[in-house]
DNA sequence: AGCACGCCGACT
DNA sequence: GTCGGCGTGCTC
């Protein structure tokens, strides 16, 4: 009987298309194979076989693909995925599927060379410098023997040509040395560090109650303060996964996946880990994947992509700095790489560690109701101390005019690097100045497709739309009413801050640190490590210096401004405000000496203000989850956007509600008000929000696919799709 | 993702 | 009169 396979090829399908088996070739799931399509061959994987009778007119498949199949929970996480985020199967497919390229794909054989122990033919200063290299008999890369003599790369060549060395074939340097979980550790563990890894450990068997042979706590979140070692903490894990000689993947944001966390690794494994992040490429991408594949690859170290590595045994995964919102991807296949870890732990059979010092409302939530394990490390590593946190009543110690730091923040400053020690003043907020209006007529720029002000970037002599990217160069007269020198920059950016520092410390090193940093991720990175190696006094810093990097000489950290994003109508802005605030304070005295931070605030009493002078990260849980209760908003909701193009726009705006809002919603999902105005132009298509609240159980997709099947679309509208914003209710 | 088909604006 | 813009639909 002729066999039929089920192929799903990586294009925005969403079924797998069905072909022929040709004689001779057997297939089973998860295989990778080639199909024609259409005019052309395209890579698919093999969803399902099955014997039928009548075979028909199907085309055959073309032939299988030597690489490792995807595993069973592979496929399961590609399918979960697909249907969690309506997105097409097909398109789900596409992440776990990155294969060769065709620059990859020829592997070229490394090269080495060793003296072939005959004299040159024609002997020359250079070749003898070479040679006398070689006379140890060992076996060199062409380069590192030619930069290792002093010489060019041609001397060796020439040799080579005359006879005189000879060229062997090297095995492939291995993608990654095995990490040692029995490594002997400089630091030992605190006692609290200890105890939490023991119960972390604890975890990873099943215990006679747990019907699937997952422990309780099969997925844990692990919270320490800042400084507190979760790292240390969760690395006993990783090691103990290792032992077991299972895989690990430890998850994290792409920012902080620094030279600092991998040194420290190294420290405790003795090798570097296997990276994988969005820089890693061609080749070496490859032969990661077929290392993780074949199992010979124990530890992977990622960003949220690295989800998709095709593990064969994987026994740990961890999410580091789990609340980050790095872990969203926001283009393409929408998904959330925290909650789609979960997901791979349970089709896995294996642990999830969440790990953050500022855990997320939904991941606080699942612990606080026993879904998930919760593991606290409340003090600093070492007897260290928290930084003490003092608020700056703005009504009270105003700066001066047209100036944005206060006197007791000048004078903080001015004692931190009088002490030799580095400041960093926080302001989230890129370019010159937020807004730019003419003090002539009143104008003020605003973005030609958003409703956003257009910022100053002075640097660049351009005026920004931070929203869409729109620039313009910054004109020299009114383009409304032509008025000269009446362009008047309102309120502060970090250049503008910049600018204020260098004029009250002229003779300190200053840098400012923004996403827009020129010179590209690279030259910033630079600057990272420069910093945290103390060569800088004072930095000025976006939400970027938050994140990932330690800068041990920090001992003052000064918010400019706390109260940015509160108001922002986001209905998280409190609970990123508080993470955002508690991570960039907490870099204060990571080093030797204690450190303090300084918050600039008008309303000290703000709940997020207050839960953060106070230093208990509970209070804030407590009171945000208690408000979000109050409100009849979800601890954890997801939030689903409707998305109608930029034609539809007067339509929608006319329909606004009735097109935005679910009507008759079903029990357990709850619609929080009806939409709002259209937030952006994304790409010529007009963004609206609903928030949804949903409990577990709820297949929320297949409610929202049929609702908008049902609602009635905008006349002479093409195409309304929704588009679920990934947030965690698992 | 490619590639074809198809329907309206500015050019030799 | 055509060249070409991208919107839409299809690929077992």
């Amino acid at each position: 009987m002729p066999q039929i396979a089920d192929i799903l090829i990586p294009l925005a399908l969403d079924t797998a298309y069905s072909y022929a088996v040709p004689a001779g070739l057997t297939l089973d799931e998860g295989d990778v194979v080639q199909v024609p399509l259409g005019p052309r061959e395209i890579v698919g994987v093999v969803w399902g076989v099955e014997e039928r009778a009548s075979g028909g007119n199907l085309r055959p498949v073309s032939g299988r693909i030597e690489v490792a199949p995807l595993s069973e929970p592979l496929r399961r996480l590609v399918d979960w995925l697909a249907r969690y985020t309506l997105a097409p199967k097909g398109s789900a497919l596409a992440m776990a599927l990155r294969l060769p390229d065709e620059t990859a794909r020829t592997e070229t054989m490394r090269v080495g060379v060793r003296s072939a122990g005959k004299p040159p033919s024609r002997p020359t200063a250079a070749r003898d410098k070479v040679l006398a290299v070689a006379a140890d008999g060992g076996v060199r890369g062409k380069s590192a023997l030619a930069k290792e003599a002093g010489v060019s790369l041609s001397v060796v060549d020439g040799l080579i040509d005359d006879g005189a060395l000879e060229s062997v074939a090297l095995l492939p340097e291995p993608v990654a040395l095995p990490p040692d979980p029995d490594f002997p550790r400089e630091t030992p563990l605190s006692e609290a560090q200890d105890a939490a890894a023991r119960k972390m450990i604890a975890a990873f068997d099943p215990t006679p109650s747990s019907a699937e042979g997952r422990g309780f706590g099969a997925t844990i979140l692990l919270e320490g303060v800042t400084g507190s070692g979760k790292t240390e903490v969760y690395f006993e894990a990783v090691a103990e996964c290792v032992r077991r000689g299972r895989q690990a993947l430890v998850l994290m944001p792409e920012i902080a996946l620094t030279a600092q966390f991998l040194d420290r690794f190294a420290a405790r494994f003795g090798v570097r880990p296997a990276t994988w992040h969005s820089g890693v490429g061609g080749r070496r991408r490859e032969r990661l994947r077929a290392g993780v594949a074949s199992g010979e690859v124990s530890v992977v170290v990622g960003a949220r992509s690295a989800l998709f590595l095709p593990f064969t045994d994987l026994g740990l995964i961890v999410v580091d700095e789990e609340h980050e919102t790095a872990y969203k991807q926001e283009d393409g296949v929408h998904y959330h790489a925290r909650d789609m870890a979960v997901v791979r732990g349970r089709l896995e059979g294996c642990p999830v560690v969440l790990a953050s010092a500022t855990p997320s409302i939904e991941s606080r939530v699942n612990a606080q109701r026993g879904r998930y394990g919760h593991i606290v490390l409340p003090e600093r590593f070492g007897g260290r101390r928290l930084p003490d946190i003092t608020a700056i009543d703005m009504r009270l110690d105003k700066p001066e005019r047209g100036r944005f730091l206060s006197p007791p923040m000048v004078a903080a400053v001015k004692k931190t690097v009088a002490d030799g020690e580095q400041a960093l003043l926080f302001l989230n907020r890129r370019g010159y100045a937020p807004l730019t209006l003419c003090s002539a007529c009143g104008h003020r720029y605003q973005c030609r497709n958003c409703s956003t002000w257009l910022v100053e970037h002075r640097f660049r002599k351009a005026l920004v739309c931070h929203h869409c990217g729109y620039t313009e160069r910054k004109p020299e007269a009114c383009v409304e009413c032509g008025a000269f020198d009446h362009l008047t920059p309102c309120g502060p950016g970090v250049e503008r801050i910049a600018e204020e520092a260098a004029a009250l410390f002229p003779d300190k090193r200053i840098i400012v640190l923004s996403s827009d940093f020129p010179g590209g991720t690279e030259r910033l990175r630079q600057e990272l490590e420069a910093v945290a190696a103390g060569e800088c006094d004072i930095v000025i810093g976006t939400q970027l210096v938050a994140k990932g990097h330690n800068f041990p000489h920090l001992t003052l950290v000064g918010v400019l401004d706390a109260d940015i994003g509160l108001t922002s109508g986001d209905p998280r802005a409190a609970e990123r405000t508080f993470q955002l605030l508690q991570q960039v304070t907490g870099r204060a005295g990571r080093g030797e000496r204690p450190g303090r931070a300084l918050v600039q605030t008008y309303q000290p009493d703000h709940p997020v203000i207050a839960a953060l002078l106070s230093g208990e990260a509970e209070r804030f849980y407590e009171e945000e989850i208690g408000a979000r209760e109050a409100a009849g908003l979800p601890p954890f909701g997801r939030l689903a956007a409707l998305i109608v193009s930029a034609a539809e726009r007067e339509m929608a705006e006319a329909h606004g509600q009735a097109m935005a809002r679910i009507a008759d919603p079903p029990a357990g999902i709850m619609v929080l008000g009806p939409a709002e105005a259209p937030l952006a132009l994304v790409r010529g298509r007009y963004r609206f929000r609903l928030l949804v609240k949903t409990d577990r159980g709820i297949d929320i997709q297949g409610y929202l696919r049929d609702w908008l099947a049902r609602s009635p679309k905008p006349r002479g509208s093409t195409k309304v799709t929704i588009d679920v914003d990934p947030q965690s209710f698992l």
